[in-house]
RNA sequence: GGCGACGUGGCCGAGUGGUUAGGCACAGCUCUGCAAAAGCUGCUACACCGGUUCGAUUCCGGUCGUCGCCUCCA
């Protein structure tokens, strides 16, 4: 039994799909402006988890990330760089999907851009406009958002405390400065497609009520995203969506907490942030990924290089745990247990890779006294797989360069890069073999500088990427 | 000001009304040509003040502090 938080309510509650074994899941994706952050990774890899874990439960899961390509700011840095929004909604895209994939996550079922879902937007907003829920002004349309009952139960505000704060810009006819914006109407020069109000593009909210409906019906099961986004906009989509159908939206409302930097949140806007693909090629893919997954994915974390260090020191001792005997038999039932009571309990990673390394300790403790692990390492290995965490690619992107010189130095034949690693290694085994200690400490001290581990061990030298 | 979350040992970070989270770091020992890895041992906590209770870090109230949202944001 799956205990879920559920922000809409903010109670734990029992997870149960609306269909048995199936689930729908909609990820509020990014907004591809500019370059991603750690951010974004936190979470793409905190609802690929759940994903990956409802999936290894035995039930179908139909995963659905959006990405928002067209939007003011795209407009706006578009023109500060002189190029198409297209273009540049289509190389932001491209580095979201490069990073998140080098962070483990898997591609979703469906990615929906929202200039491919215009006309199901439009027919959204015209729905709206009939029922009296949104009105035309100028060449926009907004939501009129005293007209629905129950406003504000998932960011748990009411219109009449909000009423102070909305932002109204200058020059817009809103009924209620509450009001917001369905669909807006182009200025010239921008981005556009024709509906019944004239000229014009979506306003942010809307494509995600649009999209979710369209691939999975409504209501549906799990709606996910970052905590910033409660209000307005996942307030927002249940506005239109529970206005336009006249019944529930999502069922489940997961929100995962933000990523901070010096105590502070990271924000596009305001230029504080992480570079994703910059720590992805500092620290490599798994380790940012487990750095992720040791906290809890509600709350907030920190994000600093002490941290990144201690990630890899624990990266480093799943791998060297699996490395040390193959997996044998059916995976250990107790860890699998801890493992699964753990995820059960509101996807809660950081408590189950406690379990983890409770099973390394004991594997480790049982090799030590010569008996067998193959159990234990079996449950590792599916636990880690669960949860993305890649113990097993060697790694040697990059490397070709700096190995090639250490093979001329130590005299072996150049080639490919695992392959100079196996005759460096075995170049220092030799040296070890006729005790030249000079020659193999040089090896060894070479390679680390190189990023190569070596250790040594009763059945032979074993080595990996740092 | 309103709404929400949170304050755990050197650091990160789970959890619980009375029993060891875990990781990283540190010290000692074992093992090892050296090292690393690994094992064992050691170090050690629940912001503060009240209350409930036989007993609270764990429930309730208050204080202080931190963070998020209230405007675009994963």
């Amino acid at each position: 039994m799956i205990t879920v938080y559920n922000t809409l309510g903010r109670v734990r509650q029992t997870f149960e799909p609306l269909e048995e074994g199936r689930v729908g899941m909609y990820v509020c994706g990014p907004t591809v402006q500019s370059a991603p952050h750690i951010g974004h990774g936190r979470c793409a890899v905190a609802f690929d988890v759940i994903r990956r874990y409802l999936t290894w439960r035995g039930w179908d899961v139909l995963y659905v990330q959006n990405i928002t390509d067209v939007d003011d700011k795209i407009i706006n840095r578009a023109a500060e760089l002189g190029v198409t929004t297209e273009d540049l909604a289509a190389e932001m895209t491209e580095r979201f999907l490069t990073s998140y994939r080098r962070l483990g996550v898997l591609d979703p079922d469906v990615t929906p851009a929202a200039t491919h879902h215009i006309p199901e937007m439009i027919e959204l907003i015209a729905g709206l406009v009939r029922q009296g829920l949104a009105y035309a002004s100028g060449g926009d349309v907004y939501f009129r958002v005293r007209a629905l009952e129950g406003y504000g139960k998932l960011s748990g505000r009411n219109v009449d405390e909000l009423r102070i704060g909305a932002r109204v810009e200058p020059g817009i006819d809103k009924e209620d400065p509450l009001d917001f914006a369905l669909w807006k109407g182009a200025k010239p020069g921008e981005p556009s497609w024709p509906s019944p109000w004239g000229e014009g593009r979506p306003g942010w909210h809307i494509e995600c009520s649009a999209m979710s409906a369209k691939y999975l019906g409504v209501p549906f099961d799990i709606h996910a995203g970052g905590a910033d986004l409660i209000f307005p906009h996942h307030e927002n989509e249940i506005a239109q969506s529970e206005g336009a159908t006249g019944g529930p939206f999502a069922r489940y409302w997961l929100h995962n907490g933000m990523v901070n930097l010096g105590g502070e949140k990271l924000s596009k806007s305001t230029g504080h942030i992480v570079d994703l693909a910059e720590a992805i090629e500092t620290y490599g893919g798994p380790v940012i990924r487990l750095f992720l997954l040791r906290a809890a994915y509600r709350s907030p974390i920190e994000y600093s290089e002490a941290s990144m260090r201690d990630a890899r020191g624990s990266l480093d001792r799943l791998r060297s745990f699996v490395r040390r005997a193959p997996s044998a038999g059916p995976p250990d039932a107790a860890a699998l247990d801890r493992f699964v009571a753990s995820m059960e309990d509101d996807f809660n990673t950081a408590e189950a890779l406690g379990a983890v390394f409770e099973t390394v300790r004991q594997g480790n403790a049982r090799l030590d006294r010569g008996g067998e692990a193959g159990p234990l390492i079996a449950a590792v290995r599916e636990i880690t797989g669960v949860l993305g965490i890649d113990l097993e690619s060697a790694g040697l992107e990059g490397l070709a360069e700096p190995l090639a010189e250490l093979a001329a130095r130590y005299e072996v034949a150049a080639g490919s890069a695992e392959g100079m690693v196996r005759r460096l290694v075995a170049a220092r085994t030799a040296a070890r073999r006729s005790r030249d200690w000079s020659r193999a400490d040089a090896i060894r001290d070479d390679m680390a500088g190189a990023g190569i581990v070596i250790e040594d061990s009763a059945d032979g030298a074993r080595w990996y990427r740092r």
